[in-house]
DNA sequence: CCAAAAGTGTTGAGAGTACACCCATGC
DNA sequence: GCATGGGTGTACTCTCAACACTTTTGG
């Protein structure tokens, strides 16, 4: 990194254009659909209030102060719009061709997030962020679909279902609200007897003692997710 | 990206100071050890001619030029290092912490790319220019080490080791050698006759009706690398 | 008692592993 | 012939999907 053999001056020391760094965020929670009642995947949007896109629905962003980390202003970005806290943060994807903005060159840094769902129910909703499906986007400002799409891609082919799954999730939880996750997220449904056989042998889930009555059924054991189970291999550098 | 709706002007606008963009790239290739004749994996480096870490070892990279598309610059670096073409090359993770570099705030978009095996061999090797075994690196500059483990880790837990093995190896291949490069990868020794019956029933290499004399038992038949089986899933959000 | 979901048992198909065995070549 | 890897056959284990069945609650 930074100048290797052939040796080359700072691009600030010698005054030439250099690309801008953003850092923007896809923030997913999962919803009951309004209409089929199904869990469904949703994120928040933001409206740009200025060129270039004025009007058209963006992810929440901005530029990456200098003496910020990147994860941390993606964090920030995400507190910002929805005054929420991640559950689950990892960086996605770099976005840097060199036309996705008019005019000017952005790199924007791109991180993932989970948050729980019953909190994104009552998340601050303006005139300018909005809520929208994650599978009936609008056209959306810059390649921003494009970002969505692989968001949703990572999203469904993540091996730990377990980690996700508990970021949507509290602490405790039954599983047959564990399976409903796993349902919304691959779109599929799955077989109950086999869920509860793959979960407990999994490990990532330790089963507790408590139940949830009311229901007009048997009452479903409580669960909680092992963290110890999330040990197996970085799928971040730093962890 | 860019602004949301908490607007900022832009950061070269409000003349605040910013990070700088770096490209770098972690170039694989599979060579013979020295000693114990197994095929194993190695790098370039090279070597620092100025501050910070100067003298150290480094990955291959630099500045990006704002008119230069992220991947085409990684390409770039890695023929200005090796005289050599990448097989594959994929975006790996972007690094930005506030202290990787002294003084400065440096982020850096990391590729990692695997070349041919022989025509490594002949690639240009300088002064400042040298092969090391991937498992066996000095202290390198930067976080250098912590970004060649993270490609270490990638590249041994990718599941489409087809295309993979083939960067390694020329357009035909046995299924010895091919055999010999997941074993060099994956770092265990694998059963031929299973090793056969899987690749062919994975469908990602097609036999040819060649054949390779020479040596003293019977002759391998060649295969060639079915470039559809790559239509799978979008491993890169771009493809 | 009945409906409904929690939870258990059983079976079979397919993938992966271990290993015995035959085939074709150079020497 | 014999050594050496190329290539085939086969049996065993393990995972996973399918589905019948039992359990426990509310009404």
């Amino acid at each position: 990194m930074l100048d290797h053999h052939l040796t080359e001056q700072s691009p600030l020391e010698r005054g030439s254009t250099q690309a801008t760094l953003a850092v923007s965020t896809v923030i997913f929670a999962l919803r009951p659909d309004d209409e089929s009642r199904l869990m469904t995947l949703w994120l928040p949007l933001v409206r740009r209030t200025r060129d270039p896109f004025l009007g058209l629905w963006a992810l929440p962003g901005g530029w990456l102060p200098a003496d910020e980390e990147l994860a941390s202003a993606a964090a920030r970005t995400l507190r910002e719009t929805t005054d929420l806290s991640p559950r689950y943060l990892e960086q996605l994807y770099t976005f840097g061709d060199i036309d996705r903005s008019p005019g000017v060159r952005v790199v924007s840094v791109v991180y993932w997030a989970l948050v729980r769902s019953e909190v994104a129910e009552r998340a601050s909703v303006g005139e300018n962020v909005r809520w929208f499906a994650a599978d009936s986007l609008p056209l959306l400002a810059f390649d921003h679909n494009r970002v969505v799409e692989y968001a949703l891609w990572r999203l469904r082919t993540k091996v730990e279902y377990a980690r996700i799954a508990h970021a949507f999730l509290g602490d405790t939880f039954t599983l047959a609200q564990l399976r409903e996750v796993h349902e919304a997220v691959l779109q599929k449904a799955l077989d109950p007897a086999n869920f509860r056989r793959s979960m407990e042998a999994s490990g990532s889930v330790i089963s507790t003692n408590q139940h949830v009555a009311g229901a007009r059924h048997r009452p479903a054991r409580l669960y909680r997710y092992d963290e110890r189970a999330a040990e197996h291999d970085p799928p971040e550098p730093t962890l």
